[in-house]
DNA sequence: CCCTATGAT
């Protein structure tokens, strides 16, 4: 890492060069642009002739064959598939992932030569092409129809049970008792719902027909009680807090554990859910003297409510007021005093804070908790605070993770020691399918009516990967249970996600009535953020939806994959929270073992990263190759980083950070959109892009669709569309919302978020604040939107694209064929110069957030970037196909 | 004609 001393950060400003040198180091730039462009063009077109030339021609008819005969059946059945769609389109996505990873390799292959790739790209290279043998084959086996592949864990003997457990080490220690009961439970393994212990009536049979068999392959063991309670042992009866607190796993560590951390600089602490460490050791080390100079403790979560909720505990077993001694930080939020030695924050507070403090002199422990979550904040404050821990040996740091992974936090903090705490929880038991199932959502239903009919009582958690799902499922559910009447028990069927009102997702905590058992169907949402009590069923069919940024085409993607190892037992475990409980896989203990990753991908590989690097580079860190990461991000989408802020004019040609670039860093949003409200003073209309940039940064959660009232909701969202584009009709539905006074009741009418608006307007306060800070007017009063659209055309310069034909557009960057989102105002308009918000790939590639621009604006707005000539409009002009292409072959 | 998981500054 090339970094000045922490004192030295902020002296280097390198805005004085002279014009000369300036303008040859752009002449320079721009050729090196030029030359890399055709490199990759070259490789575009060499990979499709390759592709064409290596194409065995048998494989090739087969493929056509299969292809033709897949359009023949889908014209048949255009209402049937409708049905079966869901699975058809991950299908699709499954395809379209494994060309990316072909196209991939390809692209690895024809860049970089083998001998300059350091090992670890060496590693990554071959991992990439054994991952994709794997998936090809899979696919064959696929087409074969057959399920031999899939061993059955039934031949499992005494010894190679060991390879179906998931316990980490610690637990793995031979415990005759526990061996005994777990053979127990292997005597009984083939689990077949309603076979015996339940009177069939006509109902059931109806039911159990499709049933699924599970196997039940493995346990995860509980780590303290071995009795299995009721659950009515579990409401614990009332403790005094002193008497918790003894109570904890924790509790009889503690002075070793204070000795520990005395004694090392580093501490990477493992510890299951419920050992109590994020509330206890900070106090312990209050306790211990480590806020006695003045100081504070410093604890780091992932998660807003989780910072807020441990800090008001904390204050609680202090008997101090929340506030005061012990307090929390996160966004629009700062609820700590000059008193304050405990301070709980979210990641990405402690990384703001940083710029105005970067060696975290006032700290004297940080903790980062969670660390196994590795979200984007705590991966780059790994690196951070490993540079600060070696110019600052009095500060302590605490890695606090839950995974089996923690040698790797330990090698990269110069093997750290390890200290482990023991976790608190009830076991549980997981089954498998025998076989694998296709439609999983049907699967959901019969599994969840299964457990219904012929388990105790206890709710049941199904994960599903989106709303809509959850809808299909939710409908296929109610269905099933209103035929079978009143001979089952009562069933309450109730929905989770993230954009569900709030109103309705409070349901989940209502307790069960007596005699009847909740369902509940969730996204991810459960898996970490929210923990609902009485679980005891865990359905998984093994899927979530995850975002992946292509840095080659600077395209976002949501698709459906396969979780890791990791999640799943995340997603297990929620089953063993209050007594014992099931987890059900929709999936083999085969592919559990082969076919699932270990880990989910850690965020910082798979997303934008302009923001980060802004943010390093605020810091003085200027060399980002080399920056300490835990797991580094790829090598392109750091360069695309440095490029797009490069052309936003945040950094000079060395690559330092300019005026304009701190400005940028100050403002918490994405580089081009701190560009864009930067922009909008000189265009007097900061008031408006404000709103703007506040409706865009809630994430298209504005409008409401539920499924049985998507034309009121469609026309509703109509009445704000406004003929320049979606921007504007997004300013329109802010300043109407405005002018009701900010009320829920318009919100409601008008199918709108209250939710989503009330953030946008937070967000829109918190960046009016820090307009203030970096001293830019607010201005506004203009009636046409020109200004407006100038203004966000400085900061999204890099996002145009021009009509081509056929409603299709070409991106000028990339020459890509994109086309404009169904739901935007513009979607019948097809204006020849658009310019878009976001680029995301769904079924095609879509513009969403989309306003029409003149092609001379940009040559006001960026003439660094764009020259007359690429601006030329092709279709006035009889021109030759080529000029489409811009820039590429000029 | 669309099919937005989850966090966070």
């Amino acid at each position: 890492m090339s970094r000045q001393g922490p004192s030295k950060r902020y002296e280097s400003d390198s805005d004085s060069d002279s014009v000369d040198s300036a303008e040859e180091a752009r002449r320079r730039d721009l050729q090196e642009r030029d030359e890399f462009a055709n490199r990759l063009k070259k490789r575009d077109e060499d990979r499709t002739r390759n592709v064409v030339q290596n194409f065995d021609k048998r494989t090739y008819e087969e493929a056509a064959k299969r292809l033709k005969l897949d359009h023949a059946g889908r014209d048949k059945v255009i209402s049937e598939l409708r049905k079966t769609s869901r699975w058809k389109y991950l299908e699709k996505r499954k395809d379209d992932k494994l060309q990316e990873l072909e196209a991939d390799i390809v692209d690895d292959e024809y860049l970089f030569e083998e001998e300059i790739l350091t090992e670890r790209e060496k590693k990554e290279r071959q991992h990439k092409k054994e991952l994709l043998q794997l998936a090809q084959e899979h696919e064959k086996a696929r087409e074969l129809e057959r399920i031999q592949r899939y061993h059955m864990p039934r031949d499992l003997g005494k010894d190679s049970t060991a390879d179906y457990i998931e316990v980490d080490e610690l637990e793995k220690v031979p415990q005759s008792e526990q061996k005994k009961w777990e053979k127990d439970q292997m005597a009984s393994a083939v689990f077949k719902f309603g076979a015996k212990d339940v009177k069939k009536t006509d109902d059931y049979e109806l039911l159990l027909e499709d049933q699924i068999d599970f196997i039940q392959a493995l346990q995860m063991p509980g780590s303290s009680e071995k009795k299995v309670p009721e659950i009515s042992d579990v409401q614990k009866k009332k403790l005094t807090i002193e008497e918790t607190k003894k109570s904890l796993p924790i509790y009889p560590f503690k002075d070793d554990l204070i000795a520990a951390v005395k004694e090392y600089q580093v501490l990477i602490i493992k510890g299951e859910t419920g050992s109590g460490k994020t509330t206890q050791i900070p106090q312990y080390l209050h306790e211990a003297g480590f806020t006695a100079d003045g100081k504070k403790i410093g604890c780091t979560q992932p998660r807003r409510v989780a910072a807020m909720s441990v800090a008001a505990r904390v204050a609680q077993e202090m008997d101090v007021k929340l506030g005061n001694e012990v307090g929390y930080a996160i966004r629009f939020e700062d609820c700590t005093s000059e008193r304050t030695v405990i301070k709980y924050m979210t990641d990405g507070t402690l990384h703001r804070e940083f710029l105005s403090e970067p060696d975290l002199q006032s700290y004297s422990v940080m903790i980062i908790d969670e660390a196994h979550e590795r979200t984007l904040h705590t991966d780059i404050l790994f690196g951070l605070v490993k540079d600060i821990a070696r110019f600052r040996p009095d500060l302590k740091l605490l890695i606090s993770s839950a995974t089996l992974d923690v040698t790797k936090f330990s090698e990269f903090f110069d093997d750290a020691p390890v200290y482990q705490i023991p976790g608190r929880r009830f076991p549980v038991d997981i089954y498998y399918t025998k076989a694998p199932e296709a439609d999983y959502v049907d699967a959901c239903v019969v599994s969840i009516l299964q457990i219904h009919v012929t388990q105790p009582l206890g709710d049941i958690l199904v994960f599903l990967t989106g709303q809509d799902e959850i809808e299909t499922c939710h409908e296929l559910l109610q269905d099933r249970v209103r035929r079978l009447g009143s001979k089952v028990k009562e069933l309450i069927i109730l929905p989770l996600y993230a954009n569900l009102p709030s109103d309705m997702q409070a349901k989940i905590f209502e307790p069960t009535p007596p005699g009847a058992r909740k369902v509940i169907l969730a996204t991810n949402i459960a898996e970490t953020s929210l923990t609902i009590d009485n679980i005891i069923y865990v359905i998984d069919p093994g899927f979530a939806k995850q975002n992946h940024f292509n840095s080659r085409t600077g395209m976002e993607s949501l698709m459906v994959v396969p979780i890791s190892k990791a999640s799943a037992n995340q997603r297990a475990g929620r089953a063993g929270r209050v007594a014992a409980g099931k987890c059900f896989r929709l999936y083999t203990a085969w592919s559990y073992k082969h076919e699932l990753e270990e880990c989910t991908v850690p965020e910082i590989q798979r997303i934008n990263l302009g923001n980060a690097v802004l943010m390093l580079k605020a810091l003085g860190i200027n060399d980002l190759v080399h920056f300490d990461f835990l797991d580094p991000p790829p090598h392109e989408t750091l360069v695309l980083a440095l490029e797009q802020l490069y052309a936003l004019g945040a950094l000079n040609h060395h690559g330092e950070l300019t005026k304009l670039g701190r400005r940028m860093a100050e403002l918490p949003v994405d580089p081009m959109m701190a560009k864009m409200v930067l922009a909008s003073e000189k265009y007097k209309c900061s008031e408006e892009i404000v709103t703007i940039g506040a409706m865009l940064s809630v994430n298209g959660a504005i409008f409401y669709r539920p499924k049985d009232k998507i034309i009121h909701a469609d026309t509703a969202r109509k009445n704000f569309y406004h003929m320049a584009g979606d921007h504007l009709s997004l300013l329109n539905v802010y300043n109407q919302w405005r002018d009701s006074d900010y009320s829920l009741q318009w919100c409601y009418e008008n199918f709108i978020q209250h939710r989503s608006m009330k953030r946008a307007r937070d967000v829109r306060e918190q960046l009016v604040n820090l307009m203030q800070r970096v001293e830019i007017e607010m201005v506004s009063g203009i009636d046409e939107t020109d200004n407006i659209r100038k203004a966000i055309t400085s900061g999204y310069f890099y996002h145009i694209a021009r009509f081509s034909k056929g409603g299709s557009y070409k991106t000028v960057k990339h020459n890509q064929s994109v086309t404009i989102h169904p739901n935007s105002a513009l979607f019948e308009t097809l204006p020849r110069w658009v310019l878009y918000h976001e680029l995301v790939f769904t079924t095609k590639e879509f513009m969403r957030q989309v306003i029409e621009i003149e092609s001379k604006w940009l040559l006001e707005v960026a003439p660094h970037y764009y020259k007359a000539k690429e601006l030329e409009d092709s279709t006035n002009k009889k021109m030759p196909k080529t000029v489409g292409r811009s820039k590429m072959t000029d």
